[in-house]
This record gives C-alpha cells, structure tokens and sequence, in this order.
DNA sequence: TCCATTATTTGACCTTGGTCAAATGTTCTT
DNA sequence: AAGAACATTTGACCAAGGTCAAATAATGGA
C-alpha cells in the first residue's frame, strides 16, 4: 500500500538539485544518546528533527505522569508541532527512545528556504497535511475502538513498536494504563 | 486574545489584490437549507466550503450512531480534511444545522490557482497548520480533561455553541453520551 | 390550540478501564 | 554472581461514563 510518508518521500526525492542543495546546506546531522532530551517542555521547538536512525518519542506531563503522544522511528519527522509551528513554548518533550541520529534543520533557516525554494513550501504543505491527517485518524481510532482493538492494531500494522518499547510508554500512546495493557496482553 | 485564525483573516486581507481576484474567481457562494447535506459519506470532498452565515457540522456514522467531530461557524472553513487533501471518500458527512450561506471553492480549481499565484499555497499551508494545531488540542483536551472539565470548558470559550446546537450533538462533540450530557448539565 | 415529533431528563444497572498495593521478572552494574 | 533499579504482572476494589427504558418537556405544524 502507498502512502502519504510514501508520497512525500518520493516527492523530496523528485526535488530539483538546486532546492536539494539548499535544504542540505541548511540541515545538519546530529546524534543523540538514549534517554537524551532533544526538546524540552516550555522551550519553543526551534528545530526540526528527520530520524535518521533510532526511536524517539514525543510526550508531556499531567499530572506527573509522562503522556507519550508520538513514536518516530527512521524517516519519522519528530517536531512539537504547534510549538514549532507558532514558536511559542511547548508543552511537550521530545526524548530518544534509544541512541538516535537526527538530520537538524532550524525553522528560521526553513523559513527562509522557502522564500527562495518555493518548492519547500510545497514540501511544507505536506508535511502539515500528512501530520493532520495522521491526527484526525488517531483521534478516530479513540472514539471508535476499545483499549483492545487499539492495541490489536498497532499489533497488526506497526508490531516494531510493541518489540522495541517499554509498555509503559506504549500504555500511555494507547491512553490507558500500563495495568490495563498488561491484562489486555495476559489475554490474547 | 488573538488566535491563529485571526491571523489567517489578517494573511488573507492582505493578500494583494491579483490573488484576491484569482480566489474569488474560482468561487461561489451557496445557500443550503437547514438539514441538507454538504457532503456524504463517501463521496470524494472536492470542494470547501468558507462559512458566511449559519451553523454547520461534519459528523460520520459509528454503528448507527452520529459523531460530530467538528462544528463550523461564521469564517470557519468546513471540508472533510483526508477526504479533500487525498482525494479520496470521505468517511464524514457536513451537514447543515441552520440555513447555512457558504463560500465554494473546488478542489482542482484551488490547485490550479496555487500554481499561478503562490500566496495561495502560502494561505493552503496556514489552513493547513490551523487545522493540525486544532486537532492537537482536541486530542489533548479529550486525554487530560474530563467530560465535565470538556463542558465546562466549551462553555466558557465557546457559549454559542451550548446556545444554538441540541444537546444530542454536542454530547457527540464532547464524545459522551446524551445521558451523561444531561446528568452533568443538572450537576451545575 | 392540540397533536405528533423531537429534545431532554431521570432511574437502575452494567462495563471498561483506573488506582493502589504487592508480587515477580529482567537487566544492567560493579 | 549479587544487588539495585526498572519492567511487568496480578489482585482487590473503585469510579466514570455507557446502556436501556421510561418519564417529561418543548416545539413545529395542521
């Protein structure tokens, strides 16, 4: 199946070699250690992330537990997205689920980029339609599935995640507690 | 306060006046009955609709039951965001909740016109990140807040809404059955 | 105005998933 | 290999919100 990731890939790949050139020259490769902070909350996520390699995850606080909102994996772009998008504080962090190399690009840099490389701005757009789209289904997937069904199909569809990540943060993606993932598993 | 849709209202009044024209010439304005159908569930969305006056909703179908997933009011832009980005059925419907006068504009059209005034792929991104912040909030206000915490919440920003739509939609809104609705309703 | 329809409330009971606490497993260090 | 530290499981109990059914409003037509 293709799909949106897939469109955009190809999409970058089809870039002429001016704009390539001038989104590398504007990017730099960086690596980060398991369990390093490549953002942290009330910071204003000034850069974006392309993974490299490695796992990395998004989440925030309430009330001291930690609510992981996103998994990024190779080819993932991990960015607080309203934080980076307004450049205001964020309340989310951004942590390496394991050692991690990121491709860094700073949004004043891309801002800029784009002035010049109006086909950035293309690639812009869809980045922001694919994240809106991944939002609006995982909001479905709250509304019309159980605890169950929602780890039956990360399950199907993404069974490297369960293999690579502690179940409490797998817990908190799915929204319930690291209890109730343990019985939902005890079952099938 | 000023919100990211007053920006977008500010980007697009000072759009220059060639751009403006182009927009406007690829759209229409439309009056729909109270209870007409913008759009149907898997029909491809192929065109937005801007909101001049009037009260819509987009809702889909979970075993029977409607789900409103989001409400359009003056200046809001209504479109089944997948549906219309991919050009693909769309899972939702848009419905009309009062006599709704709303601003068409196609899909190829607005892509057309994109490629010959770039300040239009400038507005697409805004709506676009616009769209993708709102969903983010939805998202964390559905895992960190509840039920009553949500009502009382679009009470307080939002009193036009309690105001104007039966309960039984906005009960789906909030993502809570009618009965609860009515209980935390008596609680206050 | 009166009826039919639709909207809202209330009651009784149930289900899903949460919380707290304790028991096991695992791993990484040294 | 022995702990310390972390990850996972299990048990007992609780709470939020759902479901089904019935009772009341409220409202738009004829």
């Amino acid at each position: 199946m293709t799909t949106y990731i897939d469109k955009i890939n190809s999409y970058i790949k089809a870039l002429d070699n001016d704009t390539l050139k001038a989104l590398e020259s504007i990017s730099s490769t960086k690596n980060y250690k398991k369990g390093d902070l490549l953002l942290r909350q009330n910071e204003v996520c000034g850069k974006s992330y392309w993974v490299l390699s490695g796992i990395a995850r998004k989440y925030y606080l309430n009330d001291g537990k930690e609510i992981t909102t996103e998994l990024y994996f190779e080819d993932d772009l991990a960015v607080s997205f309203e934080s980076y998008t307004l450049q205001q504080p964020s309340r989310e962090f951004i942590e390496a689920l394991s050692d991690v190399t990121v491709s860094i690009t700073h949004y004043q840099a891309f801002q800029n980029a784009k002035a010049t490389h109006p086909k950035l701005l293309i690639l812009d757009l869809m980045l922001a339609e694919y994240h809106g789209i991944w939002l609006e289904n995982r909001l479905f997937q709250f509304h019309t599935m159980s605890a169950t069904e929602r780890y039956l199909d990360i399950l199907k569809r993404s069974p490297h995640i369960i293999q690579s990540i502690p179940l409490t943060i797998i817990a908190s993606y799915l929204g319930i507690s690291l209890e109730t993932l343990s019985r939902i598993r005890a079952k099938i």
